[in-house]
DNA sequence: TTATTTGTTAATTAAACGTTAATTCGCATC
DNA sequence: GATGCGAATTAACGTTTAATTAACAAATAA
């Protein structure tokens, strides 16, 4: 399932841009161009997370914030505030009206990206799955050698399950080629390069692409 | 500019609760798990305020303490110890150490935002916003190979990764080319002069390049 | 100015990684 | 001790990305 933003704008060419690179990003994305709007499309479609533009006429993004927030079916959806560079006040006082974050423009679309994933990952343990969350992508068993991927239970191989438990370790760590031999084969082996390689392909294969990175010229990484 | 408050404790649950509340509050938060990943952080980040468990193994709050008091570039950093109700607190000792507040658990969250802010307050008149120093603009996460700046998470090739490395391990310290060369390159390689010039540009654009000084006839350096 | 050093861009070369299929290994079974 | 079989490894080649060079522009110190 995708999580559903609600992108609030004045500007018909803001809201584009922000949707139209949201979209590519996979999000299912609603759209507003005023504070009335926003809070009656929020109600229908309830959505994860609101982007709100803090500059606009008429009911501007602060008040709109109130206004959701008042809302207690809407109670746990993420506010974020999209405000010029500069207009620093609105930093405090977004803040203190119940925004979950707040994103300076111009936009650089991978920025914006980033920061909107690391809140919804927020929101992926703290609501349980209770309206929006993936599940946790996957866990391992070690008792019982054991991969579970979506509720589905993986049977690995040895030598994949313990490079994916080494990567698993430490989400996040790069594991250089060199860790990995000695970790996952021990150092008095030695074995060709492309080993390492194919196996981490097979992981992929059954994990998921998305969860194995490659840095280049230092190793791998595990990602949720 | 919003706080940089450092959360040291050994529990995961804690800090994840701790920091929660906190960049709910505004605050950006940093986390440590012990003491010497707590000293270290502290100097990157130049928190303004560290919020120190007492009970830690290895090294405990108090000596953590005491070794933050030991640097002199992080004079003016308030610390706040965190304990359990009942511990004793002639065994503390804690505002001997150098504490500034001490707050003990069960933590709630109001009581100990107020107190945050009371703390904070105190630095705001007394040092009139010229307190802790900023922390570094950008940041190097060796574990992850990554490059933080800005909050954004920048992903450079390793060349010019442990050309930054190099460089930011000493700001303000000009690097000769050859420094770079026998230190980037290795003594054994041999490559052309506008070699490090490429790379250097490459830094640049990726992290600014008000970061990379250029010291005519000599090398380079790097500043915050 | 002029020589020297550095900056910039694009083109080239080199490394690293991905992919597939074929081969080898280890081990259980006949 | 042959055979079957999945796992592990290697081999060969393709693709991608990074690193380097080259050629020239710009800046700077002598």
């Amino acid at each position: 399932m995708s999580y559903r933003v609600l992108l609030v704008d004045d500007e018909p060419d803001i809201l584009e841009f922000i949707s139209y690179n949201l979209v590519k990003e996979g999000y299912t994305v609603y759209t507003a161009t005023n504070g009335r709007e926003a809070v009656a499309k929020a109600l229908e479609v309830r959505p994860h997370l609101i982007l709100l533009d803090v500059m606009m006429p008429e009911m501007d993004g602060i008040e709109t914030c109130g206004e959701i927030r008042s809302h207690s079916e809407l109670a746990g959806t993420l506010i974020a505030f999209l405000t010029a560079r500069g207009e620093d006040y609105s930093q405090i006082a977004g803040f203190e009206a119940g925004a979950d974050d707040y994103i300076t423009k111009p936009i650089r679309v991978k920025v914006l990206v980033s920061r909107l994933k690391a809140m919804l990952k927020r929101i992926e343990g703290a609501q349980g799955g209770a309206q929006a969350a993936d599940p946790r992508s996957i866990t391992i068993d070690h008792e019982r050698h054991l991969v579970i991927r979506e509720g589905q239970e993986l049977v690995l191989p040895r030598k994949e399950f313990n490079l994916l438990e080494l990567l698993y370790s430490k989400p996040q760590k790069v594991f250089t080629r060199d860790e990995i031999f000695s970790n996952v084969w021990g150092n008095d082996v030695i074995v060709g390069d492309r080993t390492i390689d194919v196996h981490i392909r097979k992981l992929r294969e059954k994990i998921g692409d998305e969860h194995i990175v490659t840095v280049k010229g230092v190793g791998y990484k595990y990602e949720d």
